[in-house]
DNA sequence: CAGGAAAAATGCGCGCACGCAAGTTTACGT
DNA sequence: ACGTAAACTTGCGTGCGCGCATTTTTCCTG
């Protein structure tokens, strides 16, 4: 899988980058984020600022980072968990509540303060597509038949795009009814369940993809 | 369905944006896409530089909305022109491939130029999200019962999700076009398959799916 | 254990995104 | 028809993303 040697150089590299999570994180609840540059951010990490955008490409990523590496990290190994006695869907489903919400102290209370700025919360939802690397690797490796890579890779964007989904409905209870569409105010804007409802009500219409794409394997 | 008066301040507001629009790509065209600032395309449109990004938030998606502005437009069209006889996954995907094939000739010799670029590529690539409301407003429109508006924007941001991944397929190997001195210098962009074949293959798993709502609805 | 190539970090500079506080235009009520 | 409020545009200033050229660090090979 990766490199015997983790590589003196690589390890240094991801040194840095955590160093960079760590203080934007740190900076960012401590003065708030609207007060912290990357000068600042580069100069607690020990790097020149110029360095810090060969990791990060933008201010909120950076913050944001710090609270989604984990979950990119363990995604395929909580998949992987549930073994191949289970169904591919329910795996995946269970995986991603898992990784959303068995969280830790400090993760929780990030979100507390990603939830609060715009900017932050777009960088947020848009970090939740780095879990679809992980997940088609996983879901590849469940489906062994000969068009299963493309196919792992369409299911890993779908969900990955779902949960993307409800994170948007999760957070979105202070919203007026200004949607893109035209007679969009259909009524219910019922949402705002707890996260895990959420996930899992996002991911079900996903379900008979994965079955399929399952299913075909066994035969 | 939209307001029956226009709103003739909103004419021009989608009157700048068009001239915008028009006046980024043909630039872009006329010297290449890294010799047109701001500030050209700007004066080209009659407005002053800060206006222009009360528009657009980065300079290469004004380039590229001159070519995906037509199929978000019309893929809801699309979708719906194919009626209820036609099963929703058949309807989407032909729809989809439509779009995106059936295109003007602006727009193919645009895209030529897009391929070339990175930057471009990405923007382009990331505005395959935009087609999704106008998505999940079609399939919302078959998907009559109470939960259908949640999975009408679940299967929307999937179908969204694996066209994107249709399209990175597509335009996948530019490696060694370094040529960046000549006009039209034009390293072929060698494609695996066709752009049809990539869409419907995409989407073909995500079938499943669409099924197993649309044959909720009907009991 | 050197020497040299590859890669990363840094300094520098330019153009762009965006907040803020005017000025200007459009829409609507009495 | 006129005045007022809301929305859009504009000038200005600041911090940031990133390309380019140079210096420093790391890794490999003879």
């Amino acid at each position: 899988m990766t490199s015997p040697p983790p590589g003196l150089r690589e390890r240094k590299k991801r040194a840095t980058r955590e160093a960079l999570r760590e203080a934007a994180l740190r900076l960012a609840v401590e003065h708030g984020p609207d007060r912290v540059r990357v000068e600042d951010i580069a100069e607690a990490a020990g790097v020149s600022p110029r360095t810090y955008n060969n990791y990060f490409a933008s201010r909120e990523q950076a913050i944001v980072s710090a609270v989604t590496a984990d979950r990119e990290a363990g995604i395929a190994a909580a998949v992987a968990a549930r073994g191949a006695g289970v169904r591919l869907a329910d795996a995946v489903t269970e995986a991603v509540v898992e990784q959303y919400t068995h969280t830790g102290e400090r993760a929780q209370r990030a979100l507390l303060l990603i939830t609060a700025r715009t900017a932050l919360r777009d960088a947020f939802l848009d970090a939740t597509a780095d879990i679809e690397p992980p997940l088609t690797e996983v879901i590849a490796d469940r489906l062994r038949d000969a068009a299963g890579a493309h196919t792992a890779r369409v299911l890993a964007a779908s969900a990955a795009a779902a949960v993307r989904v409800a994170l948007e409905g999760w957070l979105r209870p202070p919203e007026g009814a200004e949607a893109a569409g035209g007679l969009g105010a259909g009524g219910l804007v019922v949402t705002s369940g707890s996260l895990p409802d959420q996930l899992r009500e996002a991911l079900a219409p996903l379900a008979p993809a994965f079955d399929a794409a399952e299913r075909r394997t066994r035969r």
